[in-house]
DNA sequence: CTTTCTCCATATGTCATAGATATGGCATGG
DNA sequence: CCATGCCATATCTATGACATATGGAGAAAG
């Protein structure tokens, strides 16, 4: 039995009447005729009464139409939902966010634009180590991310940028330079301990930071190593060292910490946002291009 | 788009390789891809990932199979619903029942039997005059009856007896001939008033009665016509007449009333089930067989 | 790095069958 | 009684579903 017997079936119920219904399918009336008596023979019971004046529902024919009616409705259904899932309408969609990207206004800004444009996605988001969230995205279970790009990022991804941001100092509140609100030079922290992640952690703003010390001519001393991003606040607040930090990361009010803009040149740290190059999920890409749009209205 | 094409997508879609999922299907793994293709092509989405190591589900392919996963089993209801149907299990089964057929303990039993025989039919169940549902059953709205067979019955309706029983007669109580329990002979109520229905309520009942006082020899004086069957003892027993009724109708105990048997030669009325000789419902028939049953275990 | 294996796509031929056309039978109605 | 409307049968055509043969590409194995 295929769709096409239900079809025809079900004009032929409709109409009571062969020839219109053959009419309305845009076929003959002897192969009308073939198809439902084709359709009788496979399940075995009548249909239909053939009669002088056109053709009546059997009791089987009226159970039959009652259970098949829908049917093709939920063909049509069903590709309308393979179509909206093609254009990346619907489903779900992974996203996962580092602790400093988390902390970007482009990102809440590009997560609640997708709500919007995109109701029917249902929104995963998640918070991890860039290296973490890199290797999910590679292997599938993740979608998209936002993070702090590095070059050793995998190839296999696109990375595509959102935005750049200085980076702060962070101080101890009773640091000697912490008083002082013009930008500072580098160079005066070079008897401080620094205080990062690990490599292992987050690439990038380990290797900016380290980058940034080395520009101004110095060496750091490396600290006790921070588990998270924000930690690192909390170090510092500690007076165990000093770390440099991106300028967004202001808006954590940690009691006891000071943030300094740099001298130029001032090092920078990027944001971008990161999916699979090949079979890219179709909600991904819309995403990236929503997060693109919002951090292009924000320059 | 053809049921064909959803059975080999969901075969391709759990097997994930096209070259199983052919085998699965008894066709060759060209085809198969060629049909695949056709459906994405016909939908306009990418449904598979074709990738080394066999096919995987794309988003939209995730969502057409979860769309599309319940329509085989519903083709398959569907075809089971028609043959239920079509062996009459299921459906509306219309009774009609005139005064007197539904005072036979067939009547009552068969409906019993076969409400547990159907349990999913329908049944509806209305009393009315023999005209009426003779009429109704060749119009289609009643499908099954059980009355008293007369010959003037439209002769497009079958009638299967069911059984045979006497008539008795009704007198009031305080007729002379109202004492004696032996059988009674009819030219006894020569003289008293006739009570009967009209003969456009129901001819059966109508005729015997005449027909037994004229084979009896005499011409009844017809009393007050009495407009149900019930209503013919209420008369009696206002001593408006006598009447004959049939003997089952002594299971109604209305005060005032005696039924006495008839000498022989007793005279007898039918009972049959009726339905339509063309194009009965498969219900109507099943009714009349296990009626025919009851009437016969009760012989 | 080459070989082999696996799996899907392409190319081509065949056959089943959906559908067209022509026609006949059977009711109903003027 | 003939005209009309409707469905069934008969026959032909052509689309397309499927088989067979082959190619290409990636992964696994040597």
């Amino acid at each position: 039995m295929e769709l096409r017997h239900i079809r025809y079936f079900l004009a032929v119920a409709e109409e009571r009447n062969f020839t219109r219904a053959a009419a309305r399918l845009g076929i003959g009336q002897p192969p009308l005729s073939s198809q439902i008596r084709d359709l009788e023979a496979e399940i075995g019971v009548q249909l239909f009464h053939r009669v002088a004046h056109g053709a009546e529902l059997t009791e089987a024919g009226q159970g039959f139409r009652d259970a098949v009616a829908p049917l093709p409705g939920q063909f049509a259904a069903a590709i309308r939902v393979a179509q909206r899932a093609g254009r990346g309408e619907t489903g779900q969609l992974g996203i996962g966010l580092t602790g400093t990207a988390a902390l970007n206004p482009i990102v809440p800004d590009a997560i609640r634009s997708f709500g919007r444009a995109y109701p029917d996605v249902e929104l995963r988001v998640e918070e991890a180590s860039s290296l973490t969230l890199l290797n999910n995205i590679v292997e599938g279970r993740l979608d998209v991310a936002i993070l702090r790009p590095a070059e050793s990022d995998p190839v296999e991804l696109r990375e595509e940028s959102l935005a750049e941001e200085p980076l702060v100092v962070v101080l101890p509140a009773a640091h000697p330079a912490a008083q002082d609100r013009r930008p500072l030079d580098l160079p005066l922290l070079r008897d401080d301990a620094l205080i990062l992640t690990p490599r292992s952690v987050g690439t990038s703003l380990h290797d900016a930071a380290l980058a940034a010390c080395r520009a101004a001519g110095f060496e750091p001393r490396l600290g006790q190593p921070a588990p998270q991003i924000a930690s690192i606040l909390s170090l510092v607040a500690a007076e165990l060292g000093v770390s440099l930090v991106p300028a967004s990361m202001r808006q954590l009010n940690v009691h006891g910490v000071v943030f300094r803009s740099i001298r130029a040149p001032t090092p920078r740290i990027g944001l971008a946002v990161v999916y699979r190059k090949t079979l890219p999920p179709p909600l991904a890409t819309n995403f990236a291009r929503i997060a693109r749009n919002v951090a292009r209205d924000r320059r």
